[in-house]
DNA sequence: CAATCAACCTGGGTGC
DNA sequence: TGCACCCAGGTTGATT
């Protein structure tokens, strides 16, 4: 489940070690066929030997790999991708998909044992039109109270649904979804659009919190993230309710049974006392 | 346009 | 101990 902090933190480590390197070859697991994706008329086993690594952008939970013939990489770890650093003879990681040597002694990896994520040589048009529609980055100036507040007021769905919508806020996924609305006091089944622009305010405020903390601890390792180096992350910890509501672990704020809830098919955990509906307006009844 | 939900996958957990 | 079943969730696409 790697969320924002996981990409990022695959980003932060796997950047100095492969840029300005190119990649000299595209090596495709027969058992895994369908991984590689490329434009129409571009076969990206044949595009990819021969360019060199001039970057790598972290949008949402998508790696963006700048490649120096003008395209670029796009990887999406989905839930279960991990994207590691090896030596060219070392062997394949577990559920390896596909192996890029690099012009040194080491090759990108990228092993995934569901099959769900994606490496797809992107037409530099497709990145920012991918981008485009995507909400903001949560860690960034632009991304306010007021900002939220506004872009609530036309979402009738339930705010951990809209929180989960990437063209709404672009990397949060459901761990840092009931993270930070734990922390902000606000229950998940809240209309979006009956936030106050204070419990816009705080969640802004929450979902930076959580996710910088995350960060910090080098991502949430749950079941399956790894590293680069395939280090687990540390932050499972640090975690105040996510994934501790079917077993009624105590709210750590004020010891009330925590909650477990079903919210557009997603698990969900909440306190009952801390995250309360608001009482319905009767001023706004016919 | 927005909300909802099935589909895609498979290791790990549960219950009998 | 074995086995059938169910669950986890990021994104897409169909449907309402």
């Amino acid at each position: 489940m790697p969320e924002l902090p996981e990409v990022e933190t695959v980003r932060t480590i796997i950047e100095p070690l492969v840029v300005g390197r190119s990649i000299t070859k595209v090596i495709l697991n027969p058992a895994f066929p369908g991984v590689l994706e490329g434009p129409d008329g571009i076969d990206p086993a044949l595009t990819i030997p021969g360019s060199r690594i001039q970057g790598v952008q972290r949008r949402g939970k998508y790696l963006f790999f700048a490649l120096d013939n003008a395209l670029w990489l796009v990887i999406h770890l989905r839930m279960t991708g991990r994207l590691l650093i090896a030596e060219h003879d070392a062997p394949p990681v577990r559920f390896e998909h596909l192996a890029l040597p690099l012009d040194n002694d080491m090759d990108i990896r990228f092993g995934d044992q569901r099959k769900f994520g994606r490496v797809r040589l992107t037409l530099p048009e497709e990145v920012d039109a991918l981008s485009a529609r995507l909400g903001p980055e949560p860690l960034e100036a632009n991304f306010t109270g007021e900002w939220l507040h506004h872009a609530l007021h036309r979402r009738s769905g339930k705010i951990k649904s809209v929180l989960l919508d990437q063209h709404m806020v672009a990397g949060l996924g459901n761990i840092y979804v009931d993270e930070a609305l734990f922390r902000a006091r606000i229950h998940p089944l809240m209309i979006a659009r009956d936030l106050t622009p204070e419990d816009a305010s705080r969640l802004v405020r929450a979902i930076r919190q959580v996710l910088k903390s995350a960060i910090r601890n080098q991502g949430t390792t749950f079941s399956t993230f790894e590293n680069p180096y395939g280090e687990s992350g540390s932050n499972a910890g640090f975690l105040k309710v996510y994934g501790k509501g079917r077993q009624h672990a105590p709210c750590p704020r004020c010891g009330t049974p925590l909650e477990p809830l079903v919210v557009g098919g997603r698990g969900t955990t909440f306190c009952p006392t801390c995250q309360q509906l608001p009482e319905p307006d009767a001023s706004k009844q016919p």
